[in-house]
DNA sequence: AAAAATTTTAATCAAATGATTAAATATTTT
DNA sequence: AAAATATTTAATCATTTGATTAAAATTTTT
């Protein structure tokens, strides 16, 4: 009572519902995962499922969009940023991306292939194209040019540079690993290693100076 | 029977059935395809894939060993050139891969998600690890290395950074293409754009001199 | 052409799976 | 505490889907 709001248990059956189907939706996927495995994984009654959400289909949509939508949207407080200048951005969304993934490294598959499987239905609710053309990065960007800073003229290039030097390991962990016969923690090591080395990749293919 | 051994069809039942496989196995992924939809796209009987097939996993499993193989296949082959420069080789898979996946776009996506799913199954089967130790690629890269060409000593960032250049946008293509609302003509030529720019990305990224 | 073998089809099965229901249990309100 | 409300459970339904079967059609062999 005299905590009023909160429940006696400290995760409410709603949560742990919504933070199982994250897990289990994370690493198969929508068509691939069961109810019942979300369920399982929860440690609940199937039909608990049915009752806070109204299907698995509901249920997806949720979790898709708070996933999507964070992902995008940390993005977007970064290249708004007009306080920190083009190279500054560089370092901070390798910095965050990298540990971020490292601490949830099913989700950028998890988008990616989900994208695939609806492209029209996400894209259209994420405004992405405004996002981009709005944003601080592309003026400096688009400066930066002007200036003769920046030797390509295509903003595209650059971020499709960016995100596939940061993302692109995590997508392709497993060859990765294999391919040296790495453990997870040295994997982690690569990756943090770039954190540092991304910007300076990135500096000497785009900066003339 | 002057013409001996072909059939009279051009192509055989068996034939249609891997075809349809394929765009359906690559387009939406084993579990969520079903098997009705690859006869649909065959214009079979449903029946007719487990008479020539004995499960929908055995077609899969051939599917995929088939195009995992032939994915990795031509990279080794591209390694193993020892007529070939380091650069020469970025080059040669810069062009050869765009133009692969814009011939096979659902590719990419394919073997990364069947991957995920089940990372074991198939990395063991392709020794990757042996293809790339045993390579003139390493060779070359190492005595780059020893002679101060390159800046990089680790081959695994010089891979991944190539192939995440070349691959990435193909795997974020619907993301890509609406961030700046492009036809797919037009994605198309970024990513020709990309077979020149990428060899000298990796150099001016990599290369001392 | 008849017989044998192969290929194809329609119908059906069995298991998996998303969803529902009605009853049981727990919690909140009166 | 009793009544009302909310939550949870076990059982079950209906649909989907991979697979099978027996018969029909086609092709090959004799």
């Amino acid at each position: 009572m005299s905590v009023s709001e909160s429940k006696k248990k400290d995760t409410t059956t709603e949560e742990k519902i919504k933070a199982a189907a994250k897990t289990v939706f994370y690493k198969k996927g929508f068509t691939a995962t069961r109810t019942r495995d979300i369920a399982e994984e929860a440690g609940l009654n199937l039909a608990l499922l049915n009752y806070y959400f109204r299907s698995k289909a509901k249920l997806f949509e949720i979790i898709m969009v708070e996933t999507f939508a964070g992902f995008v949207g940390s993005v977007k407080i970064i290249l708004n940023d007009d306080k920190t200048s083009l190279q500054q951005k560089v370092e901070i969304i390798a910095d965050r991306y990298i540990d971020f993934i490292i601490a949830e490294p099913e989700i950028p598959t998890f988008i990616l292939t989900e994208i695939r499987n609806n492209p029209d239905g996400l894209l259209k609710r994420l405004p992405i194209r405004e996002i981009l053309n709005d944003s601080v990065f592309i003026k400096q960007f688009q400066e930066s040019v002007q200036k003769k800073i920046i030797s390509e003229p295509n903003p595209l290039h650059f971020l499709m540079n960016l995100l596939g030097l940061v993302i692109f390991p995590f997508i392709a962990k497993p060859i990765v690993m294999g391919s040296r016969n790495l453990k997870t923690e040295e994997f982690h090591l690569l990756m943090q290693e770039r954190k540092k080395k991304i910007p300076i990749w990135i500096n000497t293919m785009f900066m003339t100076v």
